[in-house]
DNA sequence: CCCTGTTTTGCATACGTATGCAAAACTCCA
DNA sequence: TGGAGTTTTGCATACGTATGCAAAACAGGG
């Protein structure tokens, strides 16, 4: 080909050159509410659609000082909770018209190495799922003025970040009840990381809940919040033949369906008889009928839309918002 | 507090003045490879860190013509296939300095929408997975000169994208032939979609072996890529009594697993004996024990090495990268 | 038809950074 | 110490868009 295309795309003074117009008028007439005239931006729109033109987002963000995208850290790609979660954020900031740049926490980088690097995208929120930030960054951002958002997940000694969980005492609770109401003596409890404020919360009420009932303080492994973890840490509990539990809470669903199989193929135990179990966040995996699990729900939903709403600016005050959730019966205890 | 902290984060501009030097200067601190003297970039550094100074990248991406962001284009996340992915994306995207903006297909808004407000944000390149775009977007994309990946799915008419996938023709051929190996007769077929490249060429390979071994051809069913859909289709198979398969392959793993169950559940099946199951994907669900799937393995590390390889620019040339994968025997089949 | 009041338009500048170019500073050797 | 060669620095401008302000165009009423 001879006329080569132009490997940069048009910008809003190409197509104020085609329309005979100033880059202003282009300007507005891609700017809603803006004052142009009809029959101005006819013609502006038809110049634009011509060349190709679409507004450089960059250059607008960089004009008005703020971006419409959100930084997401992310921790766990392997529970489908927070997945969900993501899928749900990305559908309900979409409608808020947000977008979302997100960074994943991993071996290779921290969260708050991805937080200080989210900041220089001017992004105009971050939103933290299932990992912790420290209280020095999250007090930076405050200061930047960026809204953050801890999501299943808080900061005790800190009011900088605005948090949104489920009723991690409530759903324990329940369960401790549960277990006590149909007779289960030797319980046990795994955890997940022991510097997550959700697996602590649950534990607490938890133990308090079986104390409270005179009942011993559980048994207590840890799974690390995942399933090679739960697995091992299912393996210490029924080693020895003697004494293993006959109900375990474990501090969410993916952990419990890792131990329900545990038990299953390597121990013999049938679940809901020799072993009730009960996970946290009724993800929908729960409810397939290998594993039949009864869980405390988290209801995705609620929760992404009061990050969203946060975020957005219907604040409400609150800086932090539990939505409760239910006790789901299933057939493993 | 009565100096009430600036409300905008501090620019080039200010670290200059604080240094005493230009805003130039301040920028080549922070350039890699730039001309500064070590003394110079230390005053620079020391004055930064005192005002808490990070370079704008949106101001950087728009002088420079180019933005360290990909967009990504999501499907089903659903699927562990797909998160699991995303995940390594954005693991080795970020090793390249390259950042995610997600977008989302799904019922409010079509992949080339959301494809063409990619663009507006100056991304350098598109992924898009489990997602098919149409040509002409395609085109315009390779018309700007941003690189177009189409994970796990190819675009036939068109060369204006790069696509990587698994090894869908041999993959199919040896699940056909395991089945025959071991004496199945009456063979069914779940496809995903019928617009899914993969699911038809998934197809097209499975019943082209069949047939090359002299079988009839499968029961076709549809499942949708859905675990509803695949939970509908396997009841259609197995409603009636008379003719149920003894042999079933699914589009992929997530499809298998739902069918699986469903079998169990409502029809008594026994997996492996009474109807043999294979998949395609081999995501890490396939090895519990509750399924214990016999599937044809897509190599994600190495798939999305191939991709993001791509992006970068150590283009091999190939427009289309299958990435083979092996048979993986289990309890199922 | 003129004057007033309201829209609509263009001009100029700002957003924060990168970079070509020329001036300035430095290095090194004679 | 002077001069040639190299490095370092600052100046000016560009990236593409948004917007305050004033000029221009328009509408309407007497």
């Amino acid at each position: 080909m001879v006329n080569s295309s132009p490997p940069r795309p048009p910008t809003a003074h190409d197509v104020a050159r085609l329309a005979g117009v100033s880059q202003s008028a282009v300007s507005r007439a891609f700017t809603e509410g803006a004052s142009v005239s009809a029959k101005m931006r006819a013609k502006i729109v038809a110049a634009a659609n011509e060349l190709g033109y679409r507004p450089n987002i960059l250059a607008r963000s960089l004009n008005k000082q703020s971006s419409n995208v959100v930084g997401v850290v992310f921790g766990h790609f392997d529970n489908p909770f927070f997945t969900l979660a993501l899928d749900r954020f990305a559908e309900q900031l979409a409608l808020n018209g947000l977008r979302m740049l997100l960074f994943t926490a991993g071996p290779n980088a921290t969260v708050d190495e991805q937080v200080s690097e989210l900041l220089s995208y001017q992004v105009s929120a971050v939103i933290l799922m299932a990992v912790n930030l420290s209280s020095t960054l999250a007090a930076e951002c405050a200061r930047s003025g960026i809204p953050v958002v801890m999501f299943n997940r808080t900061v005790e000694d800190d009011h900088a970040a605005f948090a949104v969980t489920g009723d991690n005492a409530a759903g324990a609770a329940a369960i401790a009840e549960r277990f006590v109401a149909t007779g289960r003596h030797r319980i046990a409890f795994m955890a997940g990381y022991d510097d997550s404020s959700t697996s602590r919360q649950r534990e607490a009420a938890f133990r308090d809940t079986l104390s409270r009932l005179r009942m011993p303080a559980p048994r207590r492994v840890v799974g690390h919040y995942s399933r090679a973890g739960a697995m091992e840490a299912t393996r210490s509990l029924f080693r020895t033949t003697a004494d293993r539990p006959d109900a375990l809470f474990c501090a969410n669903d993916l952990m419990a369906i890792a131990a329900i199989e545990t038990m299953r193929a390597e121990f013999g135990v049938v679940i809901g008889r020799d072993c009730a179990v009960a996970g946290f966040d009724d993800i929908p995996m729960a409810a397939w009928p290998s594993f039949s699990l009864t869980t405390y729900s988290q209801p995705v939903e609620r929760m992404v839309a009061h990050a969203v709403a946060f975020i957005s600016g219907d604040a409400t005050g609150a800086s932090h918002i539990v939505v409760g959730g239910e006790l789901v019966l299933r057939e493993s205890a």
